[in-house]
DNA sequence: CGGCTTACG
DNA sequence: CGTAG
DNA sequence: GCCG
């Protein structure tokens, strides 16, 4: 039983009336008014050295009977944390509270997320774009940006004609929070972030409404509601099979009434070839890929370009690249150091290992494959191909599973995107190819509206007259964009 | 109130 | 309508 | 839904 204190400071008396209410129901927080009977001090929007001084000005308490030994300072996030918990959870780092001369002790590193970069120096704010700030995959508002997807990924279902917009909203301001280098613990750090807390509009905003009720009651009513909702449930196991979308979800769920995969697999359905392969592989397609599983596909891959052309090159894009250690497919962009060698390269690939493809969709691509009569005429030139990938595993000679036996012959479908480039497309492809989803939305879109260019994973162009921009690395695109560099692990937004 | 990434089948 | 970052 |  932990005798917690709560410290009367940004904290009005209904407040702390309500959090003593649910701590004493608890079972394992008992709450105090006599601060010298406490072990932690629970408070907002406080550093400590603000408490002692705003305990000590109150006279609350003499000098020696609270010190930084003798009690624990935490913010009300950890004591809401637990209560969400059900039980004491480990304080966090940023939820000890801050003693100025005890700075240099305990914390001058943060662990992995990065704090370079991240405020305007002119307009003192955030940066609008997330392509202008550092956003690592670890982060620190999870419980936020969790909630935030949610309604945005409930927006993407609904059938309304602004509700990918408002989607996008969602997103935006959930990649704000992924980009801040600290956890947030009380409404007032809300303050000017953008998509979130509008500058002008002075009435608090769907997002700011959802965090602010996350801060206070460890959830939001709206959120667990669409969690738990039957449409968003079925929407999203829908969707979730290869080839499906929210249309054809909106169209089971709404016109058929069907609810589950069961519902899809026994209905004799219209299916495309997309989905009926979608839904034979479903389970597999369904499963994470692992980065061991990735580089060995990789692998195979990249050996049997370098055999038919020597000088290939096979680089490992999408997540993988951002730094994830599991995916739901693989991206390969396959090149060569001479413009003009890669050229035939997917057709020799898919034919060498044309056993483990279960499944490929080609695509072509047109973008200034100049002179119209001569190279269009001449064949099936195709640059992209979505695969479903046979992936075999390895020996099962391994032991150490005590009762799963890997067969012989065992295999899983997987998904594998190969993508064939020109050198002078390398940079733009590996560019547009590295995601995330977000971060291009957000590159193209500050490249359009800010820099009047125009920015695709096979080049760039100004918008007036079309004049092509070369680059041969990411960092040169950056550098021409006037962006500050940010490799793949930090755009993870 | 307009705009919201871009390109492929 | 669907796919991809 | 949020921004200019």
């Amino acid at each position: 039983m932990e005798i917690i204190y709560f410290v009367p400071r940004r904290m009005n008396k209904a407040r702390i009336d309500h959090l003593t209410r649910i701590a004493n129901k608890s079972g394992f927080f008992q709450v105090t008014t006599d601060i010298k009977k406490s072990n932690i001090l629970v408070a907002q929007d406080s550093s400590g050295d603000e408490v002692l001084e705003f305990l000590t000005k109150n006279r609350t308490v003499a000098l020696n009977d609270v010190t930084i030994e003798s009690k624990s300072f935490r913010d009300v996030s950890w004591f809401i944390n637990c209560m969400k918990e059900g039980y004491i959870v480990s304080v966090e780092d940023n939820q000890k509270l801050q003693f100025k001369h005890h700075l240099p002790a305990s914390k001058q590193e943060d662990g992995p997320p990065s704090k370079k970069a991240r405020i305007d120096k002119t307009t003192d704010r955030i940066p609008m774009y997330a392509c202008q700030r550092s956003t690592p995959l670890q982060h620190h508002n999870k419980q936020f940006t969790d909630a935030l997807e949610v309604l945005e990924e409930h927006a993407l279902y609904r059938d309304d004609p602004n509700s990918e917009a408002r989607a996008l909203a969602f997103r935006r301001g959930s990649a704000t929070l992924k980009s801040l280098p600290y956890k947030i613990t009380h409404v007032g750090q809300l303050k000017n972030l953008p998509y979130i807390d509008s500058t002008n509009s002075s009435k608090a905003g769907h997002c700011k409404k959802i965090i602010t009720e996350i801060l206070e009651e460890g959830f939001s009513d709206e959120v667990e509601g669409v969690t738990n909702s039957e449409f968003f449930k079925s929407m999203k196991i829908f969707c979730g099979i290869f080839g499906v979308g929210p249309s054809t979800a909106r169209k089971w769920f709404y016109d058929l009434n069907l609810r589950t995969l069961e519902d899809i697999k026994t209905k004799k359905l219209t299916l495309t070839k997309d989905q009926t392969l979608g839904l034979r592989y479903h389970e597999d397609l369904n499963k994470p890929l692992l980065l061991e599983e990735a580089n060995h596909i990789a692998k195979l891959v990249r050996e049997t370009c370098t055999a038919l052309r020597s000088g290939c090159t096979v680089t490992v894009v999408g997540g993988f690249r951002r730094g994830k250690d599991k995916g739901h497919d693989l991206d390969l962009i396959i090149s060569h150091p001479i413009e003009g060698n890669e050229e035939g390269m997917l057709a020799m690939v898919l034919e060498k290992l044309d056993e483990h493809f279960i499944y490929t969709e080609k695509k072509a691509s047109n973008t200034k494959r100049q002179t119209s009569l001569e190279s269009r005429s001449t064949m099936d030139h195709f640059e992209k191909c979505f695969s479903i990938f046979k992936y075999r595993h390895e020996g099962s000679a391994k032991q150490s599973q005590s009762n799963i036996l890997h067969l012989e012959g065992t295999w899983a479908a997987k998904r594998v995107d190969l993508i064939v480039v020109p050198k002078s497309q390398f940079a733009f492809a590996v560019l547009g190819w590295t995601g995330t989803k977000h971060f291009e939305r957000e590159i193209r879109r500050y490249v359009r509206s800010e820099k009047k260019l125009v920015l695709t994973s096979h080049g760039m162009y100004t918008l007036d007259t079309n004049e092509s921009i070369s680059a041969d690395s990411e960092e040169e695109i950056f550098e021409k964009l006037g962006l500050n560099f940010l490799p793949p692990s930090e755009r993870c937004c």
